[in-house]
DNA sequence: ATAATAAGTGAGCATATATTCAACTAACAA
DNA sequence: TTGTTAGTTGAATATATGCTCACTTATTAT
């Protein structure tokens, strides 16, 4: 009797597989910290914003202008980007000047435009 | 009397950078896309699928295993990923295999994970 | 000091979504 | 045929989250 019996509604099926898989999982720590940092990309408003800052540093302003939203709305997901640290801001006068904090940003737009680019050709292909 | 005075709840405090800003901006239907594609990733339970079937072809029994999860809500999972073609399955008998089916995933991931750890290192730091 | 403006913030609302539950289908075995 | 099991699916529930609104703070100008 394996101890997995007890964790799922079904019979292991095949239990090398799944016993060498489970050695191979990262532990759950980094699976939360991975998926938290790929939902902070899973956002129109967000991803628009990054990729701004990624061409020039901007002013809230500025970027509620070129998204054409709110201060409050960009303001309130400037907070979030902040958080966990991927855009970095300077304060001059009644202004704060945002810019990007983070290399991994750029290269994982680079990936993710090239899935997309993908996945649009393979969607005229199937016509 | 600029456009974008009408779009916002404030003025435009550096008309260029915001022009020049907008020009760049890839259209619409990208950002969709690409936020779209990242909140797949954007999710416990879809990151350690995706991981696992990286490892191993599996069935969803195995992967619900690996998981410690149920069948149903891994097969919901399973549902979202194939509808954007990320997996691919094959039956066999009364079980499906799913495999990866994105060699664009497995670059993710490694951004990803060095992303997290990058930052982690940082925390240990800023102690 | 007072007014004006950039930005931040908390509450509330509307929407999206992850899991559970129960019912169902498909394939195999006795 | 009947029972068993792998997998799917729709509905319901609980939770998360993005935006708006109203208010506050900070800074500059008059």
């Amino acid at each position: 009797m394996s101890k997995n019996e007890f964790v799922c509604d079904c019979n292991i099926i095949h239990k090398d597989v799944v016993d060498s898989t489970i050695k191979k999982m990262p532990d759950e720590f980094l699976f939360i910290k991975l998926s938290q940092f790929f939902k902070i990309l899973g956002d129109v408003t967000r991803t628009k914003i990054l990729f701004a800052l990624d061409q020039n540093e901007m002013c809230v302003c500025d970027i509620a202008n070129v998204l054409g939203m709110s201060k409050s709305s960009i303001s309130h997901q400037l907070s979030t980007l902040r958080k966990i640290g991927i855009v970095k801001y300077r304060k001059d006068g009644k202004e704060v000047y945002y810019t990007l904090d983070d290399s991994h940003v750029k290269q994982l737009f680079e990936v993710g435009i090239e899935h997309v680019e993908h996945k649009s050709k393979n969607l005229l292909l199937e016509d």
